[in-house]
DNA sequence: CATTGATATAAATATGGATTTATATAAACC
DNA sequence: GGTTTATATAAATCCATATTTATATCAATG
């Protein structure tokens, strides 16, 4: 039903995306390193890690007490690396503030 | 500030999307022609494509009394295309409703 | 110059989803 | 078994933004 903006909607977080590319250098991490890498709540990662996974962006595996994720598959790791990428080539676009808003012409 | 995410966050809306695709095909489009295909209200509409401009996404020309839209680089076209393949190529992730929600490990 | 066609803007409303706060579960360790 | 550590769940709140409704602008055209 909803088309193809599933995967962006769910990528597009700020949140999320930091976490998608903390997952990019280490394969797996367990939830508590990203809650004191990003400095959010421990709540709200889970939250954000919850919805990876229900999306199939994530897997994940249990070892003892913890909970490790990682990216689902090699062809999302690319694509989040290439979307990364990109966002860092094409320089501030949305960054001026002043002058896009006016000239329509 | 929004370290790299605002270019997601503005192409991650359906319509807005839906709206680049087209742009994909027909290099560049007046706002009626969005209004006709998509079938949604001519202010929504506008209302996107200034969002999509203001974002440095679109640029646009007068043409008399319309407004023309294009994407305003071929590295923008490159990375929505290979967006929207790999929507088509990475299958039912979010689709199947069932089976992604229970076992956490 | 009044009308029409094409688009933009503004205000109002609606809604999804992020964040917070509080609490539950579950494994390891004593 | 009770305590601690790590994570998950639920409810409440908050906020951005999509959508709607109504109106303004502005170029072409008669």
């Amino acid at each position: 039903m909803t088309s193809g903006t599933w995967l962006l909607r769910c990528i597009c977080d700020e949140t999320r995306f930091g976490m998608l590319e903390m997952l990019q250098s280490r394969q797996e991490l367990c939830v508590g390193d990203f809650v004191a890498a990003m400095e959010k709540d421990q709540p709200l990662i889970s939250h954000h890690l919850r919805r990876l996974r229900e999306c199939g962006i994530l897997a994940s595996r249990c070892e003892g007490k913890k909970t490790m994720y990682r990216i689902s598959s090699p062809r999302l790791a690319e694509l989040i690396s290439s979307i990364a990428e990109a966002g860092r080539e094409i320089p501030d676009l949305c960054g001026s503030d002043d002058d896009a808003a006016d000239c329509r012409c």
